[in-house]
Order: structure tokens, then C-alpha cells, then sequence
DNA sequence: ATATAATTAAGGTCAAAGAAAGTCAAACAA
DNA sequence: TTGTTTGACTTTCTTTGACCTTAATTATAT
């Protein structure tokens, strides 16, 4: 029985993709089609939509009101230098990771198998260390493994 | 009479069969089934699906969660198989684990661009934490690669 | 015609309820 | 003793609904 949610989001995605990375919609409306309650649009906006998500969200109450959607496409090596220099600060949780890394793959910045092996390299699984500094070694090796991709590009193989 | 939890195992050895190595269940409904409690499907897959018993497990909570149980291509990962059982203990090195990581790459399981991937993610920089830790958390983090690695031929994306 | 009030039409928030799966230790069986 | 079964309790994620805020429109009074 797939999610609800995870429906939503997809359609919310091939929408974005018909619109170049932006559009415009009415919470109610969207509600109405999936038939549910109109605050599960904006749950699953902040659970997967989220700036983290690489999206942008703005919104207006009252008559006409619409809730935009822009999808945040930046050049890759700048968001990979902005990631490094300010977006992982020195501590990370396993959530925000797992993200970022998701938002490289669905940019294409990185394969698909890339995300996957990055993703196992961060799991709380594979940091097996009291709570305290577990965050903060998953930003170093977060790090490090982008610094290692940024890297690689300028190599010649 | 034989064992409910080698029923079980047979069940699920069963439904891989058929699906290609990969399945999606829903742990109360198999528990249901097999009228148990849902805590022995985690004792099935605890004590017969482990990394080391060559299957992969991923789950998720809440409305709509599942268990996927991914079986591993055992003939084709002799060499990881070890590693994962043996080859790496609770403890590695860096030097040790680069080597693995390069002998890795040399009999083509993995890129060259994968290999550099993995080396930074368990150098010494990454992991900046006591001395008496490190190669505790190197070794955890190395064999979550490589069970990714395994695991990704297995998986229908 | 203009300022004000009431109504309607949105979207936002938050907490409770529901729907899974995970953990762990105690009881039980071979 | 070792491996199995059970159940109470925990954690995570999703769905729903009641109530709140804001904006636009319409009605009313001056």
C-alpha cells in the first residue's frame, strides 16, 4: 500500500517537470483531487520539499491565494562549494545527509549508485558512536567524500 | 515438527524465488499469516537474513512501511563476502583498508572513481575522532560500502 | 462616493490519532 | 545450554481535524 504522501510528491515533481522547475497551486484544489485533508499537502511540502530538498516555497493566504513551488537548480560546482563552505557546518544529522545526497542524485550530479553507497558511508548503522560526535563525523565524511567528487571531476581519468 | 521461524525462512526463500531476489512485505501482515508475533519475523530475518547469511534488509516505519530483503549475488562477490564475514574485523587501519578499497577497484567490482570515493570517506581525515575509536568506525563505515556495492546488483532501482 | 463592517476564500499550525516497524528481556522448548 | 517464541514498550512516519490568520469581496452606513 504505497503512501499517500509519496504519490503526492510524485505528482507534485512531473508537474515541475512539465512547468521548467516552478509552478503555482492551490492547496484546496490539490486536497480536493487526492481527497484528503488539506493540511497533508503541507506535510508532505516540509517533509519533502524542504530548502534541505532543494526547493523553494512561498505562499499566500486569503481569496487567490496559491502556494508556489520553484525548484532550486544551481550550478553544481557552486552548490558543492556552497555545501562545503557554509551549507555542512561542522555537525550534521542523519536526515538532513541523507537529503542532500538525494537532491545531488535527483540533479544528476552524482549516479544514482553514487547516492546509494554515500548514503550507506553516512547511515547512523555504519557511525556506530554515542550521539554526541556522531554528527559531527558525519559531516566530515560527508564532506570529505565531496570534496573527493569535486576532485575527481577536475582529474583526467 | 519443524521449527515455525524454518517455515518462515522457507516462506520468504520461497517468495525471493519467485520475485528475482527482491521482495517488499509488510511485517504484521506475514505475522498474521503465520499467526505469530510480528517480533519473530525480526528473529527469521535476524538469524537467516544477515549480511553474512548474503541478503540485505531495509525498512521502514509508520503508515505504509515495509520490509525489502534483498538477495545478494554470492558467486559473483566472493572477495566482499570475506571481507564482510572476515577480512575486516571490528577494527581496520587506514593503510589496510586503502588496500582493500585498491584491490577492490583492480579486480574491476568497483570504479576507480568509486574506489576514490570510498578512500576518503575512511581516511584519517574523515574520521577525525581518538585514536581508540577510529579504526572501530573505519571498519563499520568500510563494510556499509560494501554491503552497498553488493547489494546495488541485487536491486532493481 | 467613501469609509467601515461583515462575509467568504484562501492558506497555516499543531496536536492527536493511526499505522506501521524495532527492541529487549522474559518465558519456553530442544 | 542454546535457540525460539511472546509480549510489553518504543520509535518513526502518516493522516486527520479543529482552530487560527490573512486577503479579497461584498454589504452597509455616512
Amino acid at each position: 500500500m504505497a503512501r499517500l504522501s509519496d504519490i503526492i510528491e510524485e505528482f507534485i515533481k512531473s508537474l515541475l517537470q512539465e512547468s521548467e522547475g516552478q509552478l503555482e497551486l492551490q492547496r484546496n484544489e490539490l486536497a480536493d483531487y487526492f481527497e484528503c485533508a488539506p493540511s497533508q499537502i503541507n506535510y508532505v511540502l516540509a517533509t519533502r520539499f524542504s530548502i534541505n530538498h532543494g526547493y523553494y516555497i512561498e505562499s499566500r493566504r486569503g481569496g487567490g491565494g496559491y502556494i508556489r513551488i520553484v525548484r532550486l537548480d544551481v550550478d553544481k560546482n557552486d552548490y558543492m562549494r556552497y555545501l562545503l563552505s557554509e551549507g555542512i557546518g561542522s555537525k550534521i544529522s542523519e536526515q538532513n545527509a541523507m537529503q542532500i545526497i538525494q537532491r545531488m542524485a535527483e540533479q544528476n550530479y552524482i549516479s544514482e549508485m553514487t547516492a546509494f553507497l554515500m548514503k550507506s558511508a553516512i547511515s547512523d548503522k555504519a557511525i556506530a558512536i554515542p550521539a554526541a560526535l556522531k554528527d559531527n563525523i558525519r559531516a566530515s565524511i560527508l564532506k570529505s567524500m565531496i570534496t573527493a567528487i569535486m576532485t575527481w571531476e577536475g582529474k583526467k581519468v
